[in-house]
DNA sequence: TGATGCGTTGCAAATATTGCAACGATCGTT
DNA sequence: AACGATCGTTGCAATATTTGCAACGCATCA
């Protein structure tokens, strides 16, 4: 809508690739080189691009920094991170936790596994929105124009013979999830990495986060993966509890 | 430079001390509603800020997204972050990970203490640059006129009677930092919090990054934490190995 | 030494941005 | 239920801001 500032925006996932010089930036953005450049001055000065000695530029610290902020005033995450480190140290594998926001669906917390196999994801990623089982149990709660509409207007890659094929498969697997209140994912991303996930409500009984815990095969079956599925509620619930008031905090001063 | 650019980057600050509604956008900015709104549009467009239900704007995904992006893109990172895991392992304190952009020091990795009592810190977050041990070495090792430079630029805050009072004792101290290869901070940030740091140097010598640990009085004395210091070197000169490509990295495949 | 490539600056043209004022919707009050 | 207030939104005209150009300085390399 403002083009100035939506060039200097598109500059930092340019940069995101790599360091990048001037005339790199001006081709990508199809600007004159004085153009960018002073648009990358002006990121400079909020410290949102750095230039490093051999004049290329890079993703700034003050990125970083807000990044962070972002992060801590997400307070789900805040009284959700205790919760997901004990079910790590209860089961040992990957734990998630994730939210959806604008048409996406990411995590904003992990705790690894402590088996030497491990998934690959990270924070602020946004997840295979259309098989990962948080994805299913956050659009699951949409109400049902809106569901159909977010359906209809995703891609359904085959990441794997398990992945959701289309809207259709799509919009029955979240009336499932929706109705049985939690949700799986076997094998629909990675052929080898099976999920089980439960959601975390709000005051308002809506969902605001959802919460997973991932393992490959060769850790544990997929039938094994699903017997923890009493603890993974349980503990959604608990962080449900508080998050919505319900459950009193117990302070811990350090 | 870009007044446009200039004003819509500074929404984002703004942001991050918590949501806020159009109106106070644009009081802040002292701007115009209509001219808020279309800034804060383009930054939506590119997912920037988020605009929650109850119409109030936050930071958004995208901006969590590319600052993991921008720590992936800090080589030293990847290759520090498992010795500063081993290192915690070993000793049980919390371990730093720092470099100096911009006139700032931040840490850009955290290994959080094995004991209860824990300081407090953040990945992203600027350091108290005229008392931390880890922003002593890197500016340290600045050539002699830039490090007056800075020294004289940079305020002294007191946040302890052990603080650097001011230019020309943190001068001296430098001095004597670059001259041993490794720093302390003992009790110059926080009354009871002590720390011990040794450099990280690239291919050409140069200290790119510092590596420290912390350690609060009530866990381990100054004299304690100060034994560890060949333990803490050691890690950091098997980073600087791996980083300048001296020592030939193990490729672990997961 | 000359040539090429890069970042940088002043300037005038023109485009994109701004603030205004009016509208519509939502919410709380009388 | 109607009214008033508050807040977000849009079209428009004025103008300030941005843009591309061309020229310059500086480095590197042949």
């Amino acid at each position: 809508m403002s083009q100035t500032v939506d060039r200097a925006l598109s500059i930092l996932p340019l940069l995101a690739e790599g360091p990048a010089d001037l005339g790199r930036v001006a081709d990508r953005l199809g600007v004159h080189k004085s153009t960018a450049l002073r648009l990358l001055r002006t990121l400079h000065e909020h410290g949102f691009v750095y230039r490093q000695s051999d004049q290329h530029y890079r993703l700034g610290a003050r990125l970083i920094a807000l990044a962070q902020e972002a992060m801590e005033n997400l307070d789900v995450r805040e009284i959700a991170h205790p919760h997901l480190i004990r079910l790590n140290e209860q089961c040992g594998h990957t734990v998630h936790l994730a939210v959806h926001e604008e048409n996406e669906v990411l995590y904003i917390d992990k705790v690894e596994s402590r088996y030497p196999v491990r998934m690959y994801s990270r924070i602020g990623k946004p997840v295979a929105i259309t098989v990962a089982a948080v994805a299913k149990l956050l659009l699951a709660d949409l109400p049902e124009n809106e569901r159909r509409a977010v359906a209809e207007k995703l891609d359904y890659p085959l990441y794997t013979a398990r992945s959701t094929p289309n809207a259709d498969g799509f919009l029955k697997e979240l009336a499932k999830v929706r109705e049985q209140g939690w949700a799986t994912d076997l094998g629909g991303h990675e052929e080898s990495i099976n999920c089980v996930a439960a959601p975390i409500r709000g005051a308002d009984g809506r969902v605001t986060a959802a919460m997973s815990v991932s393992a490959p095969n060769v850790v544990v079956t997929a039938d094994e993966l699903l017997t923890l599925l009493p603890l993974v509620r349980r503990t959604a619930d608990a962080i449900s509890g508080e998050y919505s008031g319900r459950t009193p905090v117990k302070e811990v001063t350090a």
